[in-house]
DNA sequence: CGAATTTGACCTGCGC
DNA sequence: GCGCAGGTCAAATTCG
């Protein structure tokens, strides 16, 4: 599966892209039934390998969500998220890695773990083309409409980026609920508009978590100071707001307000700060922009903050 | 104490 | 039919 990556790559190069469906180069399987096929992450049952076996491989619905990397880099204090890997305002719980073969850099399988059942499942992988990007792949949708991080995960979040909270630039320090209240990302809902600020936000900064195993794997400049994180964090935000203001502000059309922005980023990829913003928000906003996009457009193609979301018909149809 | 993460092994699926 | 690669599960360990 080289050429599926290679493809999405090439196309993020310029900028993050989100492929929808069509990500594995094999393709689908038997399986188009998420729901069944998960036996439930908590659940006990489907102890047989053979069994569990059975119900894997490559899922039908899958996007491709390719975001820069670059900002995300930084200090990761041990014990953050390292497999956390919420892109969204999900938890994710990480149950696998993997060696891609002509790929430098491993992949890691996480699956939702804000509700138990939840077939979401979300694959990351750093780009082999081009490091600085990373490769999310989402699988099937969330069996819940809002995300409700367990309390580890919110304790996980706060120890590790304290500083992000203290920020005066940072939102609420409540990711979970801001959500609820604002019931905005709701991706189940549709609604996704993910006005959250915060949420958006919370997302970006996990971000940096989930993409350390990836910085691991490459030679991670650790020289970001925590200054910088908090600045990171801090345009994280903003640009979070930028992008998920879908619902707050005159809310211009997101294409367009993504699609420009995302030009900046990419154009200044090896520029400074800006870049910074625009990589940052990518990254936050890419993975739930997909996700909505998906939904929204159901299964059209649609692009959200220079993130181009590219659905490919693909398993639904022959799953069916 | 509980939950999450990490690593290894096994199985399925696809391609040749 | 065989081999390769990917994907998932399970167990152990570590951190909050």
């Amino acid at each position: 599966m080289d050429g599926e990556w290679s493809d999405g790559a090439a196309t993020a190069s310029s900028s993050p892209t989100v492929s929808g469906a069509g990500g594995e180069g094999k393709a689908v399987g038997r399986r188009g039934v998420p729901a069944a096929e998960d036996s439930s992450p908590g659940s006990p049952p489907v102890s047989s390998p053979a069994a569990a076996a059975s119900g894997r491989r490559r899922s039908a619905n899958k996007r491709v969500v390719t975001v820069p990397l670059a900002d995300v880099s930084g200090p990761r204090p041990k014990g953050v998220g390292e497999g956390n890997t919420p892109t969204d305002s999900w938890a994710w719980r990480k149950y696998g890695q993997k060696p891609i073969k002509g790929s430098p850099f491993p992949r890691a399988y996480y699956r939702c773990s804000s509700n138990k059942g939840c077939p979401a499942r979300k694959q990351v992988e750093r780009d082999r083309a081009r490091p600085d990007m990373v490769i999310v792949t989402y699988s099937f949708e969330h069996n819940h409409s809002d995300a409700v991080p367990t309390r580890a995960q919110q304790n996980r979040q706060q120890a590790t980026k304290p500083k992000q909270q203290a920020q005066p630039a940072a939102p609420p320090p409540e990711p979970a609920e801001s959500l609820s209240s604002g019931g905005s990302h709701d991706v189940a809902g549709g609604e996704l508009a993910t006005e959250g600020g915060g949420a958006a936000a919370v997302a970006a900064v996990e971000v940096h978590d989930d993409f350390r195993w990836l910085y691991d794997g490459v030679s991670v400049t650790s020289s970001t100071s925590p200054s910088d994180t908090d600045a990171a964090d801090e345009l994280l935000y903003g640009t979070m707001f930028f992008g998920a203001a879908v619902g707050a502000p005159p809310a211009p059309p997101l294409a367009d307000e993504f699609g420009d922005v995302g030009g900046l980023f990419f154009e200044g990829e090896g520029g400074g700060g800006g870049e910074e913003d625009a990589t940052f928000a990518g990254l936050g906003e890419l993975p739930e922009c997909a996700m909505v996009f998906r939904r929204h457009a159901g299964d059209g193609l649609a692009m959200a903050g220079g993130v181009k979301v590219e659905q490919q018909p693909a398993a639904s149809t022959a799953m069916s």
